[in-house]
DNA sequence: CTCGTCCCCTGGGAGC
DNA sequence: TGCTCCCAGGGGACGA
């Protein structure tokens, strides 16, 4: 599901609840995701306060007041969703849903819900002082929505790679954060070809670019992120952001910058669909 | 190193 | 209605 707009929309609802509380329940309910839970998992994270939420990449880091850690990704299809004792029907909690792997009971009686059916997420522990070289995070590249991001330093994380365009913006090593749809709503926004080596976006070309990353980015995550198949808020509401795609999805369409005369192309690269405008993008 | 391909897993929609 | 096939917001292990 989840890129850098959505991921950012789930750490802002989590926030607002969870910070400051303790949790008192931890049920974990599968041994392993795409990796395997931490060793003791569920008795580590037991009466934890939780100090605070951040994001890095597509990962929520949640800081614990013992100075662990708790790293989450979501993968294709994870959700994490937050309920209240008094949504429960007779008091009584809901039932687990089939695909809901871990389940945290927050004092004041809120439930947070780790569900992902396909189980490519990650759930794990790392230690705060040395998070940045935790191996998860330790390659990452440069957050595109911080204030030192811009066409140069755009430039010199694509220098010298031969791949598209698209394929190195999904790199997270190059720039952390984006995926598939807004990879190709930055390159139409930037009227790049997602076929475009990356090594050519540099100048004026990079700084497009990089400003079009951090729109769409900024934009998406005002909207909420975009809800497709699995994805919803942290409250459960749905994002709305794809109600705005320009290419994403819409191969057929007429291209909304050039009109009817030119749809909007679906091709793959690196067996992942891209979508652009063959004519108003180079 | 860097690049492309395949795979992990489940569910939903299209087509027959 | 029911089957098969294809596709999906990610990322990592391979082999060339």
């Amino acid at each position: 599901m989840p890129e850098l707009p959505e991921v950012e929309t789930v750490r802002r609802g989590l926030a607002a609840r969870m910070t400051g509380r303790r949790i008192v329940a931890v049920e974990q309910r599968a041994p392993a995701l795409r990796l395997p839970f931490p060793e003791g998992f569920a008795e580590r994270l037991a009466g934890r306060r939780v100090l605070g939420l951040r994001r890095r990449a597509k990962y929520i880091l949640v800081d614990l007041d013992d100075g662990w850690v708790m790293l989450m990704h979501l993968g294709m299809s994870g959700r994490i969703v937050m309920t209240d004792a008094g949504d429960a029907v007779g008091g009584a909690p809901p039932a687990p849903g089939p695909h809901d792997h871990l389940i945290l009971g927050l004092e004041d009686g809120l439930r947070v819900v780790f569900n992902d059916a396909r189980r490519f997420g990650v759930v794990t522990l790392a230690r705060a002082e040395t998070l940045a070289d935790h191996p998860l995070l330790a390659a990452l590249g440069p957050e595109p929505l911080n204030p030192g991001f811009d066409g140069v330093l755009l430039a010199a994380r694509l220098a010298g790679r031969r791949t598209a365009i698209k394929a190195a913006l999904l790199d997270q090593r190059r720039i952390a954060g984006v995926g598939n749809i807004y990879a190709s709503e930055a390159l139409f926004r930037a009227r790049l070809s997602p076929r475009r080596k990356a090594a050519t976006i540099r100048g004026a070309r990079a700084d497009r670019l990089a400003l079009a990353l951090r729109a769409v980015l900024a934009e998406a995550v005002e909207a909420g992120g975009s809800s497709l198949r699995d994805y919803v808020q942290a409250s459960g509401e749905l994002g709305y952001f794809q109600h705005r795609f320009a290419v994403y999805d819409r191969a057929g369409a007429p291209c909304p910058r050039c009109g009817a005369g030119a749809p909007i192309r679906r091709i793959v690269q690196g067996a992942r669909a891209t979508f652009f405008c063959p004519r108003c993008q180079r």
